[in-house]
DNA sequence: CTTTACCTTCCCCTCGGGGGAAGCCTTACA
DNA sequence: TGTAAGGCTTCCCCCGAGGGGAAGGTAAAG
């Protein structure tokens, strides 16, 4: 099939998709008169797959990593759940982090009478007065 | 001051600080002669001003934006509350979605064994099995 | 025969700088 | 006096993960 509908059936972009042909990640056929990428069902489900864990946050080269796990019938499931636990402690640094963020802010906001007058705890903590 | 003086003060790269001149956020006084840029205390209070903001995960755009009431000496508090009132609500935002990320990949990971067998419900997750 | 809807490659854009080259200025030291 | 070191300048390319659009080829339908 030509890659509007393999980027259709896998909910992507067709730029996201070329995209994924020029880097190697997901490489169809290519009709050698047309210069038409041809995908065929494999590479859909690749697609597919590539769809999910970007959603899941994996990075493009996490992504490429995943995909020969998936490809390689043999490999031990360790290997991906070692992956899988460590986006999950980057994932928990995040969270501290933008937490703590929060409280910050919502701490100024909360002193910042945030009606006409000039004077704003918000600007002076910036200015670290 | 040279600009490694007021990068060092404000706790900035020279990088940095020279790029924030290049797009006209903080501009020093240029010497004519040597071409070299000159920083005075309020330029060096800038740059920390905005070192603090980007902290806070404001945009640099959003940066130029708050120096501009931080420089205003009698504009209301009011814009300043909103711009940080919107900020913890994309945060929040953020928080959520990473929230719901890890719960997702914290279900899959406790449901796969990591050890030598291939069997991984965490690929199976991703390609849709 | 022409329109329409695909497809291709190619190049520039994002955001917030980082890395490094080539070249100028000033100071310190042999 | 030479030179080495450490500042500074501009200029250009690089990152991730594609998006936008131009210029041009192709296929199917009217």
């Amino acid at each position: 099939m030509q890659i509007g509908e393999a980027a259709r059936r896998a909910g992507l972009t067709v730029k996201t998709v070329r995209y994924y042909a020029n880097i190697g990640m997901v490489t169809p056929r290519q009709d050698a008169v047309t210069g038409y990428r041809d995908y065929g069902e494999g590479d859909v489900a690749k697609l597919q797959f590539v769809g999910k864990a970007r959603k899941f946050d994996f990075s493009v080269e996490e992504c490429r990593e995943l995909l020969g796990l998936y490809e390689d019938r043999n490999r031990p499931s360790r290997e991906v759940k070692a992956m899988t636990l460590k986006k999950i402690d980057e994932i928990d640094a995040r969270l501290a982090e933008l937490q703590s963020l929060k409280d910050e802010l919502t701490g100024l906001a909360s002193a910042c009478d945030g009606d006409h007058r000039p004077d704003c705890p918000i600007l002076n903590a910036l200015s670290g007065k």
